[in-house]
DNA sequence: ACAATGTAGATTGTCAACAATTAGATTGTC
DNA sequence: GACAATCTAATTGTTGACAATCTACATTGT
């Protein structure tokens, strides 16, 4: 296992289902969120329900307008994308080479079972599970180097570049190719697997610019 | 001016306050931060003191831990800064293009207020307000891009960085030389004003590894 | 004297009610 | 019929009280 998940927060719960559900794509850019709503479908009061907004507010998944409610907000720009992809590039390449050389048997378990979540979102043409699981692949790239800030910056970056994620499955699934996504992951955790470490940081460099 | 500031919430006045406490030092890591007397600090009621450290505590700047309070957070250890940096170098050159040809003097009139300020921080060697205006100056840069998505990963990025700012004035300041960093703001602004924008982004490129 | 355990205090997590503000519908006028 | 002012309903912002949890100190037994 990547991270010995201890107890979840309420806040972080309800944090970490919104989260993915903007990721994915089921919830629409544009689509408003109503306090009360929510605190009614998670059985719980506003409060927790505020600052699970709030904090995605901050990653940049939800835009608040004061005293005009939550909405999601629009992916960034794909201009903004010349800048952004940099700096992701930056940090998975160097939580990569941090970690190459503490994987163990654990870290491939965990990723294994992920490619066969893969699998099944590509066999069933899944367009929301996909970019949800391809995100958290690379996600746990960052976790695993134990240092919460660089997780946290992954995160905002992230946030502002799921378009890019979307995308790349949307072509895939009209061509209907979405088994090549998979492959294309698979490939990746090899080079990781086989290495060497410069073959499997180039293979991560070459999987973030191609996909 | 550089943004219409408009009107502030409750929660981001609250936030801006502990953001530039925090940045500037007079908040040290470790320090613990007890919501309720917080609220009696700032003489509002407990929710929107929450909110404010839920915010600063994703952009970073604190660490809670679930049911034990929140505390400052300790800076990102140095060793990351070889990462961060070039994020920083990313982000501020991007927006220095971008902004470059839309300068007029307003924007001018801004930094030059800002330099005054720093120039007055610097002669009464006051360790706390130089890191903060420092800060100030540079977020300009992503704030006039009009792209919240830029300013919030800048901001992100910033708040791992500040040991980064603050070891520079106090080395300023062991040797008695805190003009010469504002020297450099003064050199920074002018080759803005003047141009041509490769001179000015180059300059600002140096500025951030030098300094 | 020292370790384990229990208790008290302080602090955060959660909730429901109230106040303030906004968006949209309704009405009135030209 | 179109436009503007007003009003109503819905939603967020704020508050104080209550419940759950953790830390630190004191107590007790060995």
């Amino acid at each position: 296992m990547i991270g010995p998940t201890a107890v979840r927060s309420t806040r972080e719960q309800i944090a970490d289902h919104l989260r993915n559900d903007v990721l994915s794509g089921r919830l629409a850019a544009g689509e408003k969120l109503i306090e009360e709503n929510l605190a009614e479908r998670f059985g719980v009061s506003r409060g927790p329900i505020r600052e699970a907004i709030s904090q995605l507010t901050s990653e940049g998944l939800f835009i608040s307008k004061k005293n005009c409610g939550v909405a999601v907000a629009a992916p960034a720009p794909e201009s903004l994308h010349q800048v952004i992809l940099p700096i992701r590039r930056t940090l998975e390449l160097y939580a990569l080479d941090k970690i190459f050389d503490d994987l163990n048997e654990n870290d491939f378990r965990f990723w294994d079972d992920l490619l066969f979540q893969m699998e099944r979102a590509c066999r069933q043409n899944d367009v929301y599970a996909f970019p949800q699981l391809d995100i958290a692949l690379h996600r746990s790239f960052l976790e695993r180097t134990k240092q919460p800030d660089l997780l946290a910056i992954w995160q905002t970056i992230v946030s502002r570049l799921r378009s890019h994620f979307w995308r790349t499955v949307q072509h895939a699934e009209e061509m209907g190719t979405m088994l090549m996504l998979w492959q294309h992951h698979v490939d990746l955790i090899s080079a990781i697997r086989q290495g060497p470490k410069t073959q499997a940081i180039a293979a991560l460099e070459a999987h973030i610019y191609d996909n």
